[in-house]
DNA sequence: TGTACATCAGTGAACGCGCGTTCACTGATGTAC
DNA sequence: TGTACATCAGTGAACGCGCGTTCACTGATGTAC
């Protein structure tokens, strides 16, 4: 039986994970071919056997970034919802809990690199802004029935925006009070008990 | 007389505005020393007889820009409040409008560069958290009185993300479209005509 | 089942370029007398 | 008021380093017979 196509793909897979990681901990000029390939346990010269340039790794690492933070708050959503619990406030906690501001590297991409889309290359641009339609849609399924895009659209806002300005003011009392003024207005909103 | 001094000072004020500007439309590693002391009219060997090294540079364009933003929105808040006008309403428009939204370099540095903020040098990260609180500050006086702290933040959380995530999709009828849905969201909250 | 050969994922040295930093020098501006 | 000298903001060449990219090679894995 032939292993190679599968060995080949699990190496290309541990090389795309690092990078997704490194990107949201250092951001995109933080991701360096040398360093991500020595982190996957490989040397550099290996590199351009599985990508086309370094560009296009951060294209794939971007897109495993973004799958990796929806599909995590995605799932406490569903969760919360079979519980029979707020999805919203699921949603809220998920987002903006402490393990999520100090561990920017397991958490959403979008917060991680915001400011940083609009300055890649017109390609990138692309897969960063539709990791932003995604966050949008998956806020929208938190959101009760009837909720209107454009709600969904401030509340991705006020998430992203809080956690980077958390992050921006340090792992401290003035982060952590960014936090749990975002968590306040955004579960005052809909509380209709 | 002696004009030196002064001449002195002037080229330092115009190296540090270029930056200003440079560190808004590019982010703080798109700050080169070269590119900003050509955009001042200067070759790049005299930097140093200006600044210690480039992050004494970026650390008074951070500051720089700050006080450019925010200068810029507070005085709208303070007109629109002398004419009668609703002051959150001014903030509100003035920060999120398609100037701001179109040309990064000339608007609010937080949104400009936040996710970039938790990863530069201490002295760099203590600049800037200093900018975040500042832009809080100025938001605060922008609510009516008897307004919370932690109202101040979520919005700025708000305000900051709906930029960000704006110019992140696109100039195009998403990112308009992400630049409404905040500003009706934050007028509507405070609206009690 | 065993042997010779082909394939190819990964290695490691080398390259070229950009960028922060250094430094000897220049020439305009101000000072001393 | 004019001349010689001192100061210093700015010049431009050179450096060292990091990083993306290239390429000839290796050695383990799979194939042919």
């Amino acid at each position: 039986m032939n292993n190679r196509p599968a060995r080949r793909e699990a190496t290309h897979d541990r090389i795309v994970e690092v990078a997704a990681r490194t990107l949201r901990r250092q951001g995109y000029a933080g991701v360096g071919v040398a360093d991500v390939m020595k982190q996957a346990g490989l040397t550099h010269g290996g590199f351009y056997a599985h990508f086309e340039s370094r560009d296009a790794l951060l294209a794939e690492a971007v897109e495993r970034a973004g799958r990796n933070g929806a599909d995590n708050i995605g799932r406490k959503v569903d969760e919360a919802r079979a519980r029979g619990e707020s999805p919203l406030r699921a949603l809220v906690e998920g987002y903006l809990s402490e393990a999520q501001w100090k561990n920017p590297e397991l958490g959403c991409v979008v917060a991680a690199v915001g400011s940083e889309m609009p300055r890649q290359t017109p390609a990138l641009q692309a897969t960063s802004a539709e990791r932003v339609r995604q966050l949008v849609s998956t806020v929208r399924r938190a959101l009760p029935e009837g909720s209107t895009k454009d709600q969904a659209m401030s509340i991705t806002a006020t998430l992203v925006g809080a956690m980077q300005l958390a992050r921006a003011l340090g792992v401290n009392a003035q982060g952590e009070a960014m936090l749990s003024a975002a968590r306040a207005a955004l579960l005052a909103d809909h509380e209709t008990a």
